[in-house]
DNA sequence: GCGACAG
DNA sequence: ATCTTGTCGC
């Protein structure tokens, strides 16, 4: 077992995040069994003996958090899985994991495939206790995992993230004040995944490692994993399986 | 007190 | 995350 079980809905905020520092000491920030940029382009778009590459999405449907586990192989979808679990602890930001991470491990157990890379909507390193969504799925199933977030949670750009930026441009996101890690170390990237040329420019997302994995490798994989729209194909094909899920 | 804040 | 139609543009 990577990591602690679930905790109940009436843990302590500081066993909360006791079991999130636990997480980050057993996360490996570092290429270590996650596949290649390489590997990923040919699980995406096409390619012969490709690793299985899974995206991760979640929707809500009342109480209940639906998750969905989209896998991909050789520029296929190989399967799909979805879960649904009751959430009991609500929305706050650095606790996401409590919130959907039960959801979230169910369907990706759900699969039959073992996934050889998890594509995870939400943070990895890129939290205050370095164990966002990403890390701690990512230790929980010992799996390598990237995070790939919309927004950013914490940390400072090495940028400013103003204008507009070329599609492939990579700003490092560096450990602050609210970081569990050396100031100035970087825990992510700001990854221009997608730019078009019309006056509304696009925003970049956050790519960080969740585990196995480095943050050069992992915002390589981040581009490596996308086909022509801002988020990478397995989680954009996730997003559309768990709201599908709710309907 | 003020601002920040994954999904 | 979610509540929600049309509309501008490639």
């Amino acid at each position: 077992m990577g990591a602690p079980a679930w905790p109940d809905a009436d843990a302590d905020h500081e066993d909360l995040l006791a079991i999130q520092h636990r997480v980050a000491e057993r996360a490996v920030f570092e290429d270590a069994g996650a596949p290649t940029p390489t590997a990923v382009e040919r699980a995406v778009h096409g390619g012969r003996n490709s690793p299985v590459v899974v995206g991760v999405d979640q929707a809500f449907d009342g109480d209940d958090a639906v998750s969905a586990a989209v896998a991909m192989a050789d520029g296929r979808v190989i399967e799909r899985a979805t879960a649904e679990r009751e959430t009991t602890i609500p929305y706050i930001p650095g606790l996401l994991s409590f919130r959907e991470g039960p959801a979230v491990e169910a369907a990706i157990e759900a699969l039959t495939v073992e996934p050889d890379l998890l594509l995870i909507d939400g943070s990895g390193r890129i939290h205050y206790r370095q164990a966002g969504l990403a890390t701690h799925i990512g230790v929980a199933v010992e799996t390598p995992a990237v995070g790939v977030a919309k927004a950013l949670l914490c940390g400072r750009p090495r940028e400013s993230l103003a204008g507009r930026r070329p599609a492939g441009v990579q700003i490092p996101i560096e450990a602050d004040d609210e970081v569990t890690a050396p100031e100035g170390t970087i825990v992510g990237h700001a990854v221009q995944t997608r730019q078009f040329d019309s006056p509304r420019a696009i925003n970049p997302v956050f790519v960080s490692p969740g585990h196995r994995v480095g943050h050069r490798r992992a915002a390589r994989i981040g581009l490596a994993a996308c086909d022509g729209y801002k988020l990478p194909e397995p989680i954009r094909l996730a997003d559309h399986a768990a709201g599908r899920a709710t309907e």
